[in-house]
DNA sequence: CTACGGTCTCTGCCATGCAAGAGAGTGATG
DNA sequence: CATCACTCTCTTGCATGGCAGAGACCGTAG
């Protein structure tokens, strides 16, 4: 369920749209209400209306796209509370997974989480956002792999996915201190890892997932009072 | 994202069929590992094969069949480590969504379960498996949508799909004792969850999961001796 | 009897055409 | 000027047909 990123070119057509319209809208390349039409996304592409017809079934199931019977498909608006939900879940699976992986003692994913602190530190030190913002969500694909459960992943992925949350980070680190902060509760949780006191690693990243939570919504613009699409506000 | 049972009428066609193909893997009526061929569902069902396929296409994401390319549609068959992970989630969201709901305080869920729990007692004192089977279905159904995520709740769904839990329910009962610890279990829980105390109730209902598990592997046929698909037993 | 090569059928994959529903735009009417 | 009804176009839903790859089966050679 939900691969990964990867695999656009020797895969089947429908694959390969697939994995480029997910691409788009998760890196926000189209924005949240736009339609999307079958026949344009076809000729865009050079084939026919049924593979990028299945491909956008697909991307319905993954939370991506709606379809709306003989109206047409358009990119998911997650409302304020499927936000809140969807923070729920990640607290939920970053936790456990944090747990997971330190009852799982020593493994490779540790000395590379290990070594995505020291790049941290020193991003936040020369104050590079950009930079900063790759490495957190390195941290956070090092934890959810280093748990060692496929269907965890699966699952965390198709969050994440319908968060946008690659565009969210910057947001949330666009609060000042809150790098720094970020950084702190990562290495905390890295440590109980090594420690293998699961239940603290779990409560320690819990408390970290929801203290990004609240970075992200102190940096939203408005939040509720404009409930523009971005086609075109009524 | 996956949705419920329900709604099988009006709906479009190929609606219909994911309806109808999902009951029947969930249910046991088609086996693991048996092949679906796009052509003979389509002529079964009367319509054409691309809405078949576009049902498979959504059952595929789901979990539930796994699409081989130009080699065929087959339902798919877990393996031990995925029914580990499996339950390694189920014990996750249960637990999350206990904790969740006790946080809400007074909902008219609780009060269903502990009416749950009333007619689950009598089914335990006349040894009714059959009907106790079906309260244990009831009593989690209510947990989840009690936690009143709809996250949570899709992707709960969308495992216990996968495990096809309906038909392990009645194994793990089947387990001498089974019935009554699990009822008990299921008393703390509801208690725990009245007194609002999230934290315990989360614990007490992870660690039902657990032995509910425990109790299932115990049930199961000779764990990874035969790799019999169950088409044709030697 | 065993091992190998070719063919043959079955599978999903994609392209195309027609039909039906929803919504916008336009015209007439009060 | 406001409102309603109609048509017209756009959308997706479904049916159908040709195509290419994978695997099974059979015939043949050693």
């Amino acid at each position: 369920m939900a691969e990964g990123t990867g695999g656009s070119a020797n895969r089947s057509i429908q694959a390969q749209v697939i994995a480029e319209m997910r691409g788009r809208i998760i890196s926000g390349e189209i924005d949240p209400g736009d339609p999307l039409s079958e026949l344009a996304l076809a000729e865009e592409f050079g084939v026919s209306r049924t593979p990028v017809r299945e491909a956008l079934k697909q991307l319905q199931t993954e939370g991506l796209v709606e379809i709306r019977p003989r109206v047409g498909t358009f990119v998911t608006t997650p409302s304020r509370r499927e936000i809140t939900e969807l923070f729920e879940m990640k607290e939920l699976l970053e936790g456990a997974a944090a747990r997971l992986l330190a009852q799982r003692g020593r493994v490779p994913e540790i000395d590379r989480l290990q070594e995505n602190l020291r790049e941290a530190d020193a991003a936040v030190a020369r104050d590079d956002h950009e930079r900063y913002a790759e490495l957190v969500g390195e941290f956070h694909d090092l934890l959810i792999t280093g748990a060692d459960n496929h269907k965890l992943e699966a699952h965390y992925r198709t969050l994440m996915n319908q968060l946008a949350y690659s565009r969210l980070v910057k947001t949330s680190l666009s609060q000042p201190g809150r790098p720094l902060q970020s950084d702190r509760e990562h290495h905390l949780v890295v440590e109980l890892i090594v420690e293998k006191d699961g239940d603290s690693a779990e409560q320690v990243m819990r408390e970290h997932v929801r203290a990004s939570r609240r970075a992200l919504m102190a940096g939203l613009p408005t939040p509720g009072s404009q409930s523009s699409t971005g086609t075109a506000g009524a």
